[in-house]
DNA sequence: TAAATTATTTAGATTAGTCTAAAACTTAAG
DNA sequence: CTTAAGTTTTAGACTAATCTAAATAATTTA
């Protein structure tokens, strides 16, 4: 059984794996909002418990059990954001405080049956697929804006920028899930992408970054 | 904002205070499988917040503050446990523990459309009051079945004794929220009582105790 | 009403998680 | 290859919540 706090850093570790190799005690701690004395403290403890290997002034890695929790805390985060947008009616930017709390509830049950009352979602209200119960993890192949070229279309099927003031620029757009986008244009000068949203003739423009973050299936 | 902790406390000593004019240390170490000692020190603390009136020696009460949170926390654990049951289909002897995790998450407007999304339920599935979210509760004029006199009738609409064995026991014998019961006979030498349900011809008899921790209507 | 019993509080420790400041280590530059 | 800069760990301290043992207050009993 582990405490909130631990299951808070082996979700950080997961998910800055993505990234690298390994995690380093800096990246957590700005992940975290605190300090890297204190994760140098958490991460003995959690190596104790074999839930990851640390490697002191290199970094960390987790092993096939902290992988394992870590996979379960994102299922159940990603299950109740679902539940809270598809049920409960909230939008795709106010659900991730809430959901940070409700992932730390721990009956196995209780999320079974969440999943179960939903029909086994398989993505996120923010394109992320939700891991199954048994901790396997279906994977789209996504693609960001920024690399498709003019005249290409795609699927807006996930974002990388989860803030909510991305989210509602997006909205404010009509960039949502779903989505269909075509290329018109990609300016030279700063790589701003000009582009269609579902066949309409209303061009759009968004900028480098924000093309980065938004990605697509073709 | 209140810890998880504090939160436990205020609603012990609401739930304590129903049958007493104040609380006392001894117990609220009981109810939370804790110290005498540890009680006293937090004690202090929601003394120094203002949500109690504390009396060294003497015992404790809610001020207006606190009984406003501790209601709060009431409406969450009765809401999440209606959840549970009516929507994800636990039993009424299942759901107590996962509310006493749930009651904790903090979002106010998760609350609100939670209770929105399940069309204001004002009963629990043990037939607990919800409080509405200005902290109003509808009260029951309840009676246990030990105060009926012989061919009296009621309606099961709540229970004095929560825990999984006693409510396994109910719906063995049918004793579920919502079926009507009529009094048969009360044995003089222990006061067991013997009854009918839903006007079946069976017979079914409880002990005193029983038959003083089911509450009915009429 | 004095003694015995019971209830409560105080004293002093412990554990989880956090912090600041200082020391130690790694890496990058010159 | 040595120094400077940046990163990470260690040392020591703090808070919240808990505990055991001892002291004290309240209540019951004789
Ligand atoms: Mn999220
Ligand atoms: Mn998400
Ligand atoms: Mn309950
Ligand atoms: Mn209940």
């Amino acid at each position: 059984m582990q405490t909130f706090t631990e299951e808070n850093y082996l979700k950080t570790i997961y998910k800055l794996s993505e990234d690298a190799e390994s995690v380093t005690t800096n990246q957590l701690a700005a992940v975290l909002h605190t300090k890297a004395a204190s994760v140098t403290d958490m991460l003995k403890k959690l190596s104790e418990k074999k839930l990851i290997d640390y490697i002191p002034y290199y970094g960390v890695t987790l092993t096939e059990t902290g992988k394992r929790i870590a996979v379960d805390v994102v299922r159940r985060h990603r299950l109740w954001e679902y539940f809270l947008v598809e049920k409960l009616n909230f939008k795709w930017d106010e659900v991730h405080e809430m959901a940070e709390e409700l992932e730390h509830i721990s009956s196995v049950e209780l999320v079974d049956r969440l999943d179960q009352f939903m029909g086994h979602p398989a993505y996120d209200p923010h394109g992320d697929p939700i891991p199954d119960k048994h901790g396997r993890i279906k994977q789209h192949e996504f693609k960001p804006i920024s690399q498709l070229s003019v005249d290409e279309c795609g699927v807006i099927s996930g974002v990388r920028e989860h803030s909510p003031a991305f989210l509602q620029y997006l909205e404010k757009l009509n960039l949502m899930l779903g989505n269909q986008i075509r290329v018109i244009e990609v300016l030279v000068y700063d790589q701003s992408v000009v582009l269609t949203v579902n066949q309409s003739e209303n061009k759009i423009s968004i900028s480098k970054e924000a093309a980065k973050n938004i990605l697509v299936t073709s």
